[in-house]
Formats: C-alpha cells, structure tokens, sequence
RNA sequence: GCCCCGUUCGUCUAGUGGCCCAGGACACCGCCUUCUCACGGCGGCGACACGAGUUCAAAUCUCGUACGGGGUACCA
C-alpha cells in the first residue's frame, strides 16, 4: 500500500507535541509526544513544544512548568518551544512565539484573510440560541447542524446595526459545499461527507481563535510536515484540511493514535485519583486526615460528598490510609518510583508494535524501529503489571551504583527523610539490598520504614509475634535471649560475621534458620519482612539491633508469654 | 439519535489467503530455589466477537448482527 504524503522526500520533519496547559502531563499526552519525538529523531528532523493556551479560564503557567519537567524527565528534547533552561518567556526556535496566546495577530491576520475572501463571516447567534436549535433537533430525534442559511447571508446594514446595538458576534468558516478527503498515515483515507460539516467556528467572541484556527494556522506557519496526534482529533481533521485548502497551505501529514484506557476500559483521567480516594475513605469512614497535610475535616467533607476532586485532597487521604492513587499523570509515575526510559518502552507498545523480537527496550530503539505504518487503529487498555514487571526488570539490571544515585535522587524528591537519618554508607548497604527485590524506587522506601524510624516507634504485627515469638512457650523469645550477648560480642558487625554467627548457632542449637531469623525480624521491624536478616541486622548497627532486643524481650516478652 | 472507526488468550500484541488445530510478553496456576519478602529457573492454562458468503483453502476477502470507541462545543 503507498503511503501518499504532502513533502517532497528531501525536507526535512517538523513534527511537534501541542498541549493546552490545564494541569500535569497525562500519560496520554507522553506517548503522543514520544511518537512524534521519535519520528522527528528518526528522520533527523525537528520536534517543536507549543502550548495551546488559548482557553484563557483554564491555562496556568504552573500548568506549562508541569508539562516541560515531565517531558525533561522522560528525556524528550525539543529543539523550538519554551526554553526549560530559562524562564518562561525565553523561547528556542525561530517559527515561534510558541505560546499561542502570543500568537493572536498571526491569528487575526488569517481570520481577516478568510473574511476579505469570503471564506469567512460573523454570527451574531448566541449559545442561548444554538442550544435551543439542538435541544429541538434532539426532541424530534433529528441530527442536529448548526444552519448556516441566516448568517451567512447578513447584509451589512444587518451586520452594522447589529453591531452598533452590542450584539456579541463569533466568526464562523464558511464550509466548502463538497465532501472532503484527507491521507492517514494510520487510516488511510477518510472522506467525510458534505452533510457532516459545518460552518465551525474560528474566533470566539471574547476575540480568540478556536483550537481549529489556532491549530491549523501554527501547524502551517511553523513549518509541520507531520501532524501526530489522538484519534479524539481525527474527525476534527476536515475542518483543519479545508482551512488549509482555502488559505492555500500545504496540507500537513496526518497520524492519528489509538486511545488510552484503563483496563476497565474507562478513560484514565486525573478523576480516577478522586475517585480511588474518596473510594477507600468512605470504605474506611475516615473522618479526619494527617494534620500535616494541611487538609481540614472541611476540606475533607466536601471532597467526599464530591463537591470537589481536590487532587491535593486526594493525596491527603493516600497518606493517612497508606493508599497508592493510580497513576495517571507523568508525575505519578515518577513518584511511584518507574524510570523513564521503562515507563516511555511500555507506552510505546500501546497502539505501536514493529513486530517484537523483544519488548523491553528504551528511547534509542524506539528511535531506531519507530514508524508511522506501525501504528494500530485499535485503542489500548492500561496493564500497571507489566509495566511493574518491566520496571523490577530493569531496576535488577541496573549497575548497583546506578542504582543507588537513583534511588537517593528518588529520596532527594520524595522521601527525603532516607537521606536525613540514613548516612552513606548506611545509605549504600541499604541501596544494596534492596535493589533485587523493587519492583520501583518508591518501594524501598515504603518497605523500608523500620530502617530509619526509632527504636521505640516499632509496632509489633500481632500474627507475627504469635507465629514467631510466642509459640511453642515463647521459643522465639528464648532464641533472642540466647543470641544477645553473641552478638554484642561480635566487633566486626558487618553482614558476613552476623551470617557465621547465625549458622554457627543454627548448628549448635539444632534448628534451621528460620528459627532464628524470623524472631530477629520481629524485633527489627515489627514484621516477618526485611532484607536478608544479616544484611538487616549490618545495617541497623549494633546499637540499634540490642535496642531492639531489648525492647522486644521487655514489651513484648511478658505480655504474650502470660497470654500464651 | 446521527456520522465514522474498531474487534486475535484476562491485558498488550504477532499475523496482509495455505508456513497458524494461531507465536511472544504481562497476569494467573503449578513445581524448583529459599531465613522472610522478593528475584530467578522450568512447566501449564488460555484467543481469531457472532452468523452468513467467496475460495480447493480464511484469523486474513465480502456482507449482516452484537459489542467497544471517537465525533457531534464560543474545550482543546
């Protein structure tokens, strides 16, 4: 089958990644941006940042921040686009400005083009009056399509006294009477019937152009041969080609991507995390939360009776109930400990497959393999497993230095308490530990609380102690009795002399390792979870694993063995 | 409602008329390893949505049905 394109084969790719600023970076929005990175950096050519804000009410520069550190996080550069090294003003490129709420004379300049051809024209119907039309059309279950007849056929006295009488007025783009066809690189050709189009709107009547303007004239002007995008876009792409063809630019190449979805098929949305945590609270009947969180039993009231979806409510409620939200945004990712390149492999293979001699790899093979053919029309449902699966992989092959400058960067970010109670070395044994058995960066630290809490902040898990501890007359009590002084005598208290230590007493006293491992665990950590119990025991320090024991024998000893 | 699109194991997918009583990965189950939790190794379960048709031959082509999705905004 050919692939027609609209570039002659020695120009160069332009492609870019247009986000309105309105929150995070949704991972949607990353893999959409990774493939037209990719294509821009598979063809040597370039890939443009542009922020689509012209919806005044919902654009926050916070928002724009946000976008650029996930996509400098994932390792997606851009070569035109907001500077991430300056602020915000500071632009790379030379097709810029690359905000669109810079752009409003560009804009004008076209619309004004449209209207001196006639391709353009004002209506002064209010939404009031559209609304009704559809509401009727919906009544006597008819299609409902905006009639064009009245306005665009206004005089200018109409227009003119209109005008002098205040009436706020929209432009609308008169739609060519005629079927209009466009290639996809992902479905081919698509013809949309005359009878499905309309006269759209180009200019609002707060004088900002519409994301179809806005679009199609950034996408010309700044010289796009290749239009990636989701599929959400796809019939919004024969208003945009008929744009196009009345101004006389080159039509862009188009790419429409499968959608995203969570795998009970419903859309992943920042209202999942309001929705998980409002779920697990009223389940729990919480009242109150953490007062650390700044959260007030207010605050919290409104968001369960859902007047609001408080995203900072939400992580309050995370916190209090020890709860993971879904992960929705770039940045929930990051604090649920993945890596970028395996977080941008596993999307990557959401709606794109090269025929898989493997699936693990990372940006330089998405690079090598990437292409538009590729791509699948079906949309693609979320699996947290195998990218998890994907992560333990990775995180396991990593060099153990690696390793440990990513987990203490993950720590700087998010659980800077590792760094403040743990020193280096300390901090290295740990890394060392744990690096086999994480699944991500945060797991270390949520399973690792007990290494850096006070030796009396210890709360013992009731199966536990009666499993290790307390039965058989409180045996797990006696092993701790008998181990203390040998290992308050041991000077090297590194893990190799704990390990001999404990084989010697598993030999002499005749039993296996667990019997002496799991009642040391209990101590150290309350559980019957932890790293190999030398390495526990190393990096806990002496001081801190006789504490321990000694607080075990004293709190727990008498209470369970007069229980037991 | 209307217009479009899609449909292979639970999930992501390979597959472009014979190589397929359908291959891989994740999940799941079992066994091995084991001081706990993990990691790891080996094995197993498991799908062409349904119904017609074309053909010597269909997961692959055609039609219909069902289900899913997108669009139908002065949101992008």
């Amino acid at each position: 089958m050919n692939s027609p394109t609209n570039h002659p084969a020695n120009q160069s790719v332009v492609t870019r990644f247009a986000p309105s600023p309105t929150g995070q970076l949704h991972i949607g929005g990353a893999r959409t941006a990774l493939f037209a990175w990719a294509y821009a950096k598979k063809h040597a050519g370039q890939f443009i940042l542009r922020i689509e804000d012209t919806d005044q009410t919902r654009s926050t520069p916070q928002a724009t921040c946000n976008i650029i550190e996930g996509l400098q996080w994932l390792g997606l550069d851009w070569q035109a686009g907001p500077d991430p090294q300056q602020p915000l003003e500071k632009q790379l490129g030379d097709t810029g400005p690359y905000f669109q709420s810079q752009r409003l004379d560009t804009y004008r300049q076209y619309i004004q083009q449209l209207i001196d051809m006639g391709r353009a024209y004002k209506c002064f119907k209010t939404p009031d009056e559209l609304n009704a039309a559809r509401q009727q059309a919906k009544s006597e279950k008819r299609a409902y399509k905006y009639d064009s007849t009245e306005s665009r056929n206004l005089t200018p006295d109409q227009i003119a006294e209109c005008e002098s009488a205040g009436k706020p007025s929209v432009i609308r783009f008169r739609m060519p009477d005629a079927d209009v066809t466009f290639h996809d690189a992902v479905f081919g050709d698509v013809t949309v019937k005359s009878s499905e189009l309309e006269d759209f709107i180009i200019q609002k009547t707060d004088g900002f152009p519409t994301f179809h303007l806005a679009v199609t004239i950034d996408d010309a002007t700044m010289g796009v041969t290749h239009v990636i995008r989701g599929q959400d876009h796809l019939y919004n792409t024969p208003k945009h080609v008929a744009l196009l063809d009345a101004l006389g630019l080159t039509r862009p190449d188009y790419a429409h991507l499968p959608l995203i979805f969570n795998s009970d098929g419903s859309k992943m949305s920042k209202r999942d995390k309001a929705k998980t945590a409002r779920a697990a609270a009223k389940a729990q009947n919480i009242q109150s939360v953490d007062d650390a969180t700044g959260v007030s039993s207010d605050d919290l009231s409104a968001f369960l009776n859902k007047k609001t979806d408080d995203i900072n409510i939400a992580f309050a409620i995370a916190d209090t109930l020890k709860l993971t939200l879904p992960e929705i945004d770039v940045e929930d990712f990051r604090r649920s400990g993945y890596l970028p390149d395996v977080l941008l492999g596993y999307i990557s293979q959401l709606g794109w497959s090269h025929g898989h001699p493997t699936e693990r790899y990372g940006l330089d093979y998405i690079v090598e393999k990437f292409a538009l053919a590729d791509i699948n029309k079906s949309n693609a449902k979320f699996d947290r497993d195998k990218l998890a699966k994907f992560n333990t992989e990775a995180i396991t092959a990593l060099p153990p230095d690696e390793f440990r400058e990513l987990w203490k960067a993950h720590c700087a970010r998010y659980e800077p308490a590792y760094l403040e109670k743990l020193d280096d070395a300390a901090f290295a044994l740990l890394a060392t530990s744990y690096q086999e058995r994480s699944r991500t960066l945060q797991e270390p630290c949520d399973n690792g609380q007990f290494f850096i809490i006070a030796d009396d902040a210890i709360e013992y898990d009731a199966k536990a102690v009666k499993k290790f501890m307390a039965k058989n007359d409180g045996e797990g009590f006696t092993m701790l009795r008998t181990l203390r002084p040998a290992l308050e005598a041991l000077d090297d208290f590194t893990a190799a002399p704990i390990h001999a230590l404990i084989e010697r007493t598993s030999t002499e006293q005749a039993v296996g390792m667990g019997k002496i491992a799991q009642p040391l665990r209990v101590a150290m950590t309350g559980s019957s979870v932890s790293p190999p119990i030398d390495q526990t025991l190393a990096i806990l320090g002496k001081p801190t694993v006789l504490a321990r024991i000694d607080r075990c024998l004293n709190v727990l000893a008498e209470t369970a063995e007069s229980n037991a």
